[in-house]
DNA sequence: TTTTCCATGTAACTCGTTACATGATTTC
DNA sequence: GAAATCATGTAACGAGTTACATGGAAAA
């Protein structure tokens, strides 16, 4: 409740520009994949609920004869909601429980030289994420300044999965030496 | 489906030890709280589900008065689904979208001193938790080598939380400078 | 004697997922 | 003429959360 993403994301989107479902699961998809696993199907669920609520209001568009657009936009306790949801997701750190870690705590079941393949195949994939990320381009304004808090996601997400990358290296050392 | 944390986590317990719901939710709130979420609604539950797929079955004891236990143990197919998971698991590294990125993606929507200030607040907490995890100590064998994984996890979590605060100070010095 | 511990759960709810449905329209 | 695009959703299911229920035993 107090922490969940989906709504700042449909919320902070919605705040940009006036948009139906359709437009924003375009946008998720396409843009920022990186950042979230919200569906389409759940993308409209939500919208739904968001409306009930009283965040967003809808007004329906036609062009020619095609399904007609649910477009939304955000009502005055809506842009407040957004705010309070920003400044709570500015303020706090990663929560606990990096999933990774689970695997960590059990790997003394298997032999080690398979623990060693294991997390050399974590260490190649962990290394294609990166490479992937270091090719994206960064917005230099591209998009009138909106994106530039991509670009800071983005450096954040390399920091964090080289970190991964130097301490798995590290841990597979130490785990051979035994 | 593929990846569920939380029957990698019950299984990887029982294959530790022969143990009832009450125990496993004690010792998962006392000693693994920093690697998981899991509450004991829901571990009770998921002991139901996993002994209805045959990967754990039961046995009743009963000490004096007191409420009877159900007594978990892994089956031999529940055996063979915890290698595949932990397999999985150590052979795949973090999964996309960081949970703290999606703030990041909207800080232009404030004004620069308070996106400072809030993230401020957020490098404070993120330096509470590295410091509570420096002082946890490790298990050199304590409980029979049982617990080396965890000393691991703790590790990775420490190189990540010290790894995002750094990157943290140096953002917001980049966003000082505008 | 009141609180905490032991041990299990249920009920109501929310959220998410996958797979499918619909029907026009533009593109190949 | 077939396929992809536009635009919205529904249905069935799985899993998680909070709050509550029960009832004896040990501890304060």
């Amino acid at each position: 409740m107090t922490t969940d993403p989906n709504t700042l994301l449909l919320l902070g989107l919605l705040k940009g520009q006036r948009q139906h479902g359709y437009q924003l699961n375009e946008f998720i998809e396409r843009n920022l994949g990186r950042f979230t696993t919200l569906k389409k199907a759940t993308a409209y669920a939500a919208l739904d609920r968001l409306e009930k609520k009283g965040l967003i209001e809808a007004s329906t568009e036609q062009e020619g004869n095609r399904p007609a657009r649910r477009v939304y936009g955000l009502t005055a306790s809506g842009e407040a909601q957004f705010f309070a949801l920003l400044r709570e997701h500015l303020a706090q750190p990663e929560p606990v429980a990096f999933y990774g870690d689970l695997g960590l705590m059990f790997l003394n079941q298997l032999p080690s030289e398979e623990t060693l393949n294991l997390l050399g195949e974590r260490a190649a994939q962990l290394g294609g994420q990166i490479a992937e990320l270091e090719r994206v381009p960064t917005h230099e304004g591209a998009l009138g300044r909106g994106l530039f808090g991509v670009d800071l996601a983005v450096s954040r997400q390399l920091a964090l999965l080289q970190a991964d990358l130097t301490w798995l290296i590290q841990a597979m050392n130490r785990l051979a030496q035994v």
